[in-house]
DNA sequence: CTACTCTGCCCGTACGTGCGGTCAGTTTTC
DNA sequence: GAAAACTGACCGCACGTACGGGCAGAGTAG
């Protein structure tokens, strides 16, 4: 029934923050169907039912991977927007925060790019959906910011922003944070196809999309903090 | 119940075919790992064992699939470079392609789309990785030409094309063929967003994004084709 | 024409396995 | 000592697929 609350006068999470660690990278390298409790219990070397005792089902194993990635992701990108007024700096820090979380975690984001289907008809995901939702809202809402400032070309925002997460979402299937191609370069190039895309002059798009310039480094700093917090 | 018809003059297939394509839609539906025999012998009225006996296993089933879909791709794609000669034509005519597909077969793109991935490392996908490789190697010779060509911006292809595909891959996330969105309006936006990314001149990029343009037209008499004989 | 055989579909069943989830009980922690 | 953490055995089910056989039509011999 109701699931465990975390415990009283104890150390944040324990073991449970490790059994979902360990799921989630085996939903990033199998997908969520061909990931089972067994394997994850044998691997952190506990029975099942520890992680049955932990999450109750698998459903919502999945659920609290979603809204604690899509939590994050919220949070950081309030966080950028509060310190990055103009719209193509805003889109750009999307893009190049996109592309750094899928090296700084690679295991999280790829599982949430994998299952991101799910969200949308499946039950108990509501609230997952709803920030996920919400996030994208974030991102129109930038869109049409800029098309009133002149910087965007006018069209329909919606469709732009779905045509922007596309080219992120995608990433999981091709891109290898151990290889050579470095992220920055990835990000670099994705921004400047977008923001010319967009119509937004070529000097202003260089600096959004500069992987050492001020959005760049802003979207580093906010990222990196939280995650190594 | 009266439904299999097949028609005299054996039609290629016959049960085979139709196997294929309720297999297919399930895949496209649940995903493939959710997809099952059993229910798609009970839609179709027949014994699991009869699929058994004309597909083998269900890896080779989802492989004939690939393959068969890629194959069709492949075949539209050398036709269209064929009539079509520049760069910012042809790129275009990728996209539109990719999306008239969506709404022409919804079922086997989607299917495509859901389990790409497991042709990059599943074994028995060989085939259908050569060809979805074949595939991309097209764009991205386009993307080099347009770039000696002078009408695309220098930078780098391969990277550009994943950004592509990765926008037009996606698009079994939202995409919905019977919805108020017209599949045009989409193609035309992503080719506009596209081409203007890449630095071609708004003259040349307005026609190749025409809904009713040439390439528009092009594409779709040999996707329209292809589809219906 | 008849009878026989061969062959390609197709059926129904049964089997093995893998997995999600239950439960009763033990150990650990505060 | 109460609550939480953990265990290991167990259940039920869904699914892939192996298997033995049925049936209808085509070819062939008499």
């Amino acid at each position: 029934m109701a699931e465990p609350v975390v415990a009283p006068g104890r150390p944040r999470g324990g073991r449970r923050d490790e059994i979902l660690a360990t799921f989630t990278r085996h939903v990033a390298e199998r997908g969520y169907d061909r990931a089972n409790f067994g394997d994850v219990a044998t691997e952190l070397g506990m029975s099942k039912g520890t992680i049955v005792h932990h999450f109750g089902t698998k459903d919502r194993m999945l659920a609290e991977v979603q809204e604690r990635y899509m939590g994050r992701r919220l949070e950081e990108a309030h966080a950028f927007l509060a310190r990055l007024p103009a719209p193509e700096q805003r889109l750009a820090a999307f893009v190049h925060a996109g592309v750094r979380y899928s090296t700084l975690e690679p295991a999280t984001t790829v599982a949430f790019q994998r299952e991101v289907v799910r969200l949308t008809h499946e039950p108990g995901m509501e609230t997952a959906r709803a920030q996920r939702d919400a996030y994208r809202d974030l991102v129109v809402a930038v869109l049409r910011e800029g098309q009133e400032a002149g910087v965007f070309v006018p069209g329909d925002a919606r469709l732009r922003s779905l045509q922007m997460f596309g080219s992120l979402h995608w990433m999981w299937t091709w891109f290898d944070p151990q290889g050579r191609l470095p992220p920055e370069d990835v990000a670099a190039e994705f921004c400047r196809t977008l923001l010319r895309g967009l119509g937004t002059p070529d000097e202003l798009a260089a600096v959004a999309a500069d992987p050492h310039g001020p959005v760049a480094t802003c979207v580093a700093e906010i990222v990196d903090q939280r995650a190594t917090r």
